[in-house]
DNA sequence: AGAATGACGCTGA
DNA sequence: TTCAGCGCCATTC
């Protein structure tokens, strides 16, 4: 804790999510890509992890790249929070925690009027 | 130092 | 389509 730098992987991970726009998602291997670390989408997990509630960073946002909330008995009910921000945000989550990842999917760089806007048929 | 863990990702069946 | 196994890499004991 004593280490604040900017150099921190968590620190980079919370302003990388920080930065993802309201009603978009992101997966844990986008944002380890995005700050340098690819394949370690796990050291994201443990950075949200260690991210302190409550907490500026909209860590909800952020899902596996199956599209589902990670319901594991570590958070101990911080999923079923998650699921309530999404809902909130005005994403749909189904009952079994997975999201319109495909629909919802935040790109870095994208405008909405991109193409990749929606990825309908 | 080494071994075990884990809010993941991908391939195969 | 869903379920299971293996691999990646930093953190933790």
């Amino acid at each position: 804790m004593d280490r604040e730098q900017t150099c921190s992987f968590d620190q980079r991970v919370w302003r990388l999510v920080e930065q993802i726009p309201r009603g978009q998602l992101a997966t844990y291997g986008q944002i380890a890509e995005l700050i340098g670390a690819w394949g370690c989408a796990r050291q994201v997990g443990w950075a949200l992890r260690r991210l302190p509630l409550p907490s500026a960073v909209p860590w909800h946002r952020v899902v596996n790249a199956r599209g589902c909330i990670a319901m594991t008995p570590s958070r101990e009910g911080s999923d079923w929070i998650q699921r309530e921000l999404l809902l909130a945000e005005g994403i749909p989550v189904d009952g079994a925690g997975r999201l319109p990842l495909a629909r919802f999917r935040w790109q870095p760089g994208a405008r909405c009027g991109a193409s990749a806007c929606d990825a309908g048929p």
